[in-house]
DNA sequence: GTCCGGATCTTT
DNA sequence: AAGATCCGGACA
């Protein structure tokens, strides 16, 4: 049975297991797929960042191997789900490893069908896709959760800092956010406050 | 056990 | 500019 053309083969477990870096540009322009029971929501990655691992003071595995992060130091090519702010819950993509804890978070995605509210900031996209804490650790290449490859060629990357870890010292500037230049799908990013 | 603050978003 | 609303992590 021919499958439809929107059910290409999901990256591989290999695609994660690069340089983090790396991963969070050229996750831009593939698309999250979820089925959630009858429906499926799929969206198109348009803006991410790069979490380094222990020596970055911004990514929570710098607070050492716990039971919330135990899942970024097991092996690539899995779903970090972690709740904030009481309300929202972010997807990240689980890089390198195992015992190398390092993610890419996906902080916006362009809708592209059966999304609920827009997908304009991690929060957005988890509540999109119908995402939460149930798919921590669950496979990105399976059947409630998939990334795919890009399906058109993405526009111009642009990169800045990270936002909201402005509490990170040096790694608060490093540039390790990465966007479809000129998307109007990107998070506005309104930059918290400045550190004193 | 208490306390603090956050990889956010909405409303004022 | 501040509230919603909860949990992880730090400390005692």
């Amino acid at each position: 049975m021919a499958e439809p053309a929107t059910f290409a083969a999901p990256l591989p477990a290999a695609f994660f297991d690069r340089a983090t870096e790396r991963v969070a540009r050229e996750l831009i322009g593939c698309r999250i797929v979820r089925r959630d029971g009858p429906h499926r929501r799929a969206g198109r990655i348009v803006e991410t960042e790069a979490y380094l691992g222990p020596r970055d003071r911004a990514c929570h595995s710098s607070r050492g191997r716990t039971a919330r992060t135990e899942v970024m130091f097991g092996p690539a090519g899995v779903a970090y789900v972690y709740m904030i702010y009481g309300m929202y819950f972010c997807l990240n993509a689980v890089t390198r490893g195992p015992g190398v804890a390092e993610a890419v978070l996906v902080r916006a995605i362009e809708p592209l069908e059966g999304c609920l509210g827009r997908g304009d900031g991690p929060g957005r996209v988890c509540r999109a896709l119908r995402i939460d804490g149930r798919l921590n650790s669950a496979s990105l290449a399976g059947a409630d959760l998939a990334i795919l490859p890009a399906d058109r060629p993405p526009a111009a990357l642009a990169r800045g800092p990270r936002v909201g870890v402005g509490y990170a010292g040096i790694w608060a500037k490093r540039l390790l956010r990465f966007w479809e230049r000129g998307s109007p799908f990107v998070s506005r990013a309104q930059g918290k406050r400045a550190p004193a």
